[in-house]
DNA sequence: CTGAAACCAGACCGAACTGGTCTCATTTTA
DNA sequence: TAAAATGAGACCAGTTCGGTCTGGTTTCAG
């Protein structure tokens, strides 16, 4: 399976509970309760959305996160990239020359990019605002395969 | 970064030099060789290939590995399937009831499939054909960003 | 008929990574 | 001034993954 890491499907579940009303301050304790995660660990999320720049902080004694900007214009892909840096399925698609030792010979290098472009669209067409939508379409009847690819 | 496994990335690798003439039968020792890979990492990929339906295999002195289908009837999720298993981004998209504790609480649930689905139509439309072709496409050119998402 | 070449299968180990916790510092307001 | 909240980073433990190794089986060439 292709994978994001657990965090970062919290901090998509986070965003997506702060999307509910954008303009409040919230604070770790009320997240964590209403996400069904550890303190602790809402804590760490929050922090480093803050830093990314999709949050903003507010300290003190009525501190909390609040959206940096509304959830209409904050989209999968850039919370994804908070958590876990730059997006692709590959090391070699990414920015890092030379640390695939065959570079040059690698054949199949310029398609990834197209297939990384592909996936890079499809999470930067979903905002948190649509995650956040009041009715999730229902599982089935989509005529989706439930499991296969 | 969103993440396949090595193995699964040598595996398309390989699968696209098989591509390159599909009627042959290639030895391990051959793909290995092209591949720039060590045998026995190899050896264990193409069993596995072969096990699930992309390859056949021939025993015997003059042995080897040869598609199954034709490369243009083999897309790239296949592959990754073959090696991955199930693709989706999250564990509670594959077909896992009951082992996400707060399945039918989470808000964001139904629009994952969504985000997979748009994933597997991306890795879907592309065949190892594809990946074989003669004249990979310029990396830069196309207008994209290169790096972020 | 015999031996070499190739596939088949699964166990196994070490290493890297990640999730999650903990501690302490800083800031703001009641 | 004390309480409540964020900020930052160290750190540990568990899991997963890559890669190797050993041994067995099949087929064909000589």
């Amino acid at each position: 399976m292709i994978r994001i890491g657990r965090l970062t499907d919290y901090g998509i579940i986070v965003m997506t509970h702060l999307a509910h009303d954008p303009g409040r301050v919230h604070n770790a304790h009320e997240v964590a309760r209403a996400a069904h995660l550890k303190l602790p660990t809402v804590s760490k999320l929050l922090r480093i959305l803050a830093r990314t720049g999709l949050l903003t902080s507010h300290r003190g004694i009525n501190g909390g996160y609040s959206l940096a900007r509304p959830p209409q214009a904050i989209s999968v892909a850039e919370v994804i990239r908070a958590l876990e840096g730059p997006i692709g399925l590959t090391a070699c698609t990414i920015d890092s020359p030379g640390e695939c030792e065959f570079e040059p010979t690698c054949p199949v290098r310029g398609h990834w990019q197209k297939i990384n472009r592909a996936i890079r669209d499809a999470l930067d067409g979903v905002s948190i605002a649509q995650l956040a939508a009041p009715a999730p379409p229902a599982v089935a009847g989509d005529g989706l395969a439930r499991v296969g690819v």
